[in-house]
RNA sequence: GCGGGCGUCGCCAAGUGGUUAAGGCAGCGGCUUGUGGCGCCGCUAUUCGGGGGUUCGAAUCCCCUCGCUCGCCCCA
């Protein structure tokens, strides 16, 4: 084994998958842009506080998974779990939010410290999306819009689009104590685990995978009976748009997801794909956060991305990378110098060429050629030299090995024109 | 943090107590000193994730540890 290796739930991401993760982040640039919407970048590390009191005491993310130091000015520090409690910082401090309505996104690494599993690390990468200061059941549809067709767009299939709504605070005191006096009535049949939700955090029961408890949850009130007449209707108007936008969803009345700051839409886009951890997306509302981080009261939504998931469910998908236009073969002192050179001038006419820079006979430098997938070989050595010219042979496969096709070293734009790649 | 499975070359692997640890892919070199795709030949793990123990003898058995993996918890 080697000496060193990277940290559990560390991961390298290799030449081989860059590809895929470039054509994601390509495609998310342009989905957001078209949708107006800008990148925002925040520091990796912030105050401890702020998630604490942003994502809330209680909750997993902040009770046992945090990555966080003392640093020399004696400063409590994290690397952020997530990214939404950092926006609402930035834009606070920056002052953003006076400037109107805001629409970002961001995307980078998160750190959380848990036991890894299939799509679970503890370095893992999001890509959010947060609207500041719009509060209709619309800008709720044209957000979920955003991730919904990105995700179409990268050619995922097998997704659902959960949806639910939480309400407004007072709805969900309602329904808390409505459930609890419900469940305590069968304490018996609830798992350790929902047992001690039930003081804590009695409506993250509502998830539980335990199959007894979710037999009981059948016959347990819902929220949706809980919710008040606007919340409702709120809700109504947002399944209605989405119905005209045609993006399928269903109804969930058990999401709540576990960061404490959601209310009213509440929503998850899940895959069959992935096992245990099927959620590709997750977000909802958080009306509150930006106030309770001690900025104006400014209703907000957001989303977030993991993109390990995304990757897992793209991995069958091959791409070829990096495939060269020319193969770039010398041999001899002064060839290998003007290989160079003209390497130089086509890569300067963007055409991509590998330099054969291993000095070792033609006959191996053509066998990686022909292993580089490259469209051209060019070739240069001692005898082009005293001609001034070189030589260029296809390495297509039905192609004949024989024929070559012998240019004027000087003629470049001949030669570019040549080997040059068919724009599309 | 809790449970199950696994760990032999860069990758995929055979080997389950007994002389030098199969094989394939990839890599490098040669057959072929200046010309590719095929083929053939050679080279590439003193060592089986690491450490300790049992044994005349361990990749194979035991203990510890690290890592991976699947699930729980939780979440993207």
């Amino acid at each position: 084994m080697t000496d060193f290796q990277t940290l559990r739930g560390m991961v390298d991401i290799l030449p081989s998958e860059t590809e895929r993760w470039q054509r994601i982040e390509t495609l998310a640039r342009n989905h957001f842009s078209l949708a107006g919407i800008d990148e925002i970048r925040t520091p990796l590390l912030e105050g401890t506080e702020l998630f604490k009191r942003g994502i809330g005491e209680g909750t997993d993310v902040v009770g046992k998974e945090m990555y966080c130091f003392v640093d020399r000015g004696d400063r409590s520090c994290t690397l952020r779990p997530e990214g939404t409690a950092s926006v609402v910082r930035s834009v606070i401090q920056n002052g953003l939010l006076s400037q109107g309505p805001q629409r970002l996104w961001y995307g980078g690494p998160m750190f959380r410290y848990e036991r890894p599993q299939a799509g679970r690390q503890r370095q893992f990468h999001q890509l959010g999306v947060e609207f500041f200061g719009l509060s209709s059941a619309r800008s709720d549809a044209e957000l979920i819009s955003v991730a919904w067709d990105f995700l179409k767009d990268i050619g995922l299939n097998g997704l659902t689009l959960q949806l639910n709504s939480l309400g407004t605070l007072e709805d969900r005191i309602h329904y808390r104590i409505k459930l609890v006096s419900f469940l305590e009535e069968f304490t018996e049949l609830l798992d350790e685990n929902s047992k001690k939700q039930l003081i804590k955090n009695p409506l993250r029961i509502l998830d539980s995978k335990n199959n007894d408890v979710q037999k009981l949850l059948d016959k347990a009130p819902t929220i949706g009976d809980s919710l008040s007449k606007e919340s409702k209707e709120r809700f109504c108007q947002l399944q209605q748009i989405l119905k005209r936008l045609e993006i399928p969803f269903v109804i969930n009345q058990k999401l709540v997801r576990g960061l404490d700051y959601y209310c009213q839409t509440a929503f998850e886009i899940t895959s069959d794909q992935l096992g245990a951890q099927a959620t590709v997306c997750g977000g909802g509302r958080y009306d509150d956060l930006v106030e309770q981080l001690g900025g104006p009261p400014t209703p907000s939504i957001g989303f977030a991305i993991g993109m390990e998931r995304l990757i897992i469910l793209l991995s069958e998908k091959t791409f070829d990378s990096n495939i060269p236009n020319v193969y770039l073969v010398n041999k001899g002192k002064e060839a290998e110098l003007e290989a160079l050179f003209l390497a130089r001038n086509l890569r300067a006419a963007n055409i991509k060429v590998e330099l054969d820079n291993s000095g070792s006979s033609f006959g191996k430098q053509f066998k990686r050629a022909n292993k580089s997938k490259a469209s051209w070989a060019i070739v240069i050595g001692d005898e082009e030299i005293i001609n001034g010219e070189i030589k260029i042979k296809s390495l297509d496969k039905l192609s004949n090995k024989k024929d070559e096709l012998v240019f004027n070293m000087s003629d470049m734009q001949n030669i570019i024109q040549f080997v040059k790649p068919f724009d599309h």
